[in-house]
DNA sequence: CTTTCATTCAACCTATTGGTTGAATATGAA
DNA sequence: TTCATATTCAACCAATAGGTTGAATGAAAG
């Protein structure tokens, strides 16, 4: 994944009206007004934050008639999910290595 | 994991600078100078990326005379990746409901 | 004691976020 | 055609982000 598409994936999970539509998209596509009623915003947020997670490609827009209905795109969150367990893996082997050094160092 | 948490820490990673610290952290602690090296700017800036990290938990400072050393703090990573990995159960789990209810109407 | 080194604090700047309201656009319905 | 509905666009606003420079703090070294 470049770099800044993670910097647009981890930015819009950074918000947790965000996160409650991509919840929400779970459990199947729905509409603008759909998504933005939960909300004590203005319909327009509401249209914002979802460009915010187009641009970081988790949701993917469909037009039919006058609805624009949202999807949910997993890619962009199961790459978000793999630069953290990269790091955890990183971080785990190199705690290992030290354990091990410090191990020998007591014999 | 409180949202605001989540908030703190996504926005954390949002950033290539701070992404690039926690991955020097990942294989062992470091003063605020040794971090700032690598990058083309000031150490002031890197300064500020690290008291974003700390904000999300994601390292921790301790002082040994005028040196600062950071550490980094796993928890929030995890965290974050149990959000991800919820959601992404989540999905596939209503997606293979989807399939289900689609084999049944093929039948 | 003075100087150097490690780091933060403070002020400033510009760009972006996250929200608002009001107008525009485009489709659907009467 | 006219009216209502779904949605975006545009302008605006306050707060935050991400960077700069210069000054302050505090510990170490000469």
């Amino acid at each position: 994944m470049k770099a800044v598409a993670l910097d647009h994936t981890m930015l819009a999970l950074a918000d947790p009206t965000r996160r409650a539509i991509l919840q929400r998209l779970g459990s199947g596509e729905a509409r603008v007004t759909e998504l933005a009623a939960p909300f004590a915003m203005s319909l327009n947020a509401v249209s914002k934050h979802i460009r915010v997670l187009e641009r970081a490609e988790l949701v993917q827009r469909r037009r039919a008639g006058r609805e624009h209905i949202l999807s949910l795109n997993p890619k962009p969150l199961d790459e978000a999910a793999a630069w953290i367990d990269e790091q955890r893996r990183f971080w785990t082997a190199n705690l290992d290595a030290l354990e091990r050094a410090l191990a020998d160092y007591e014999d």
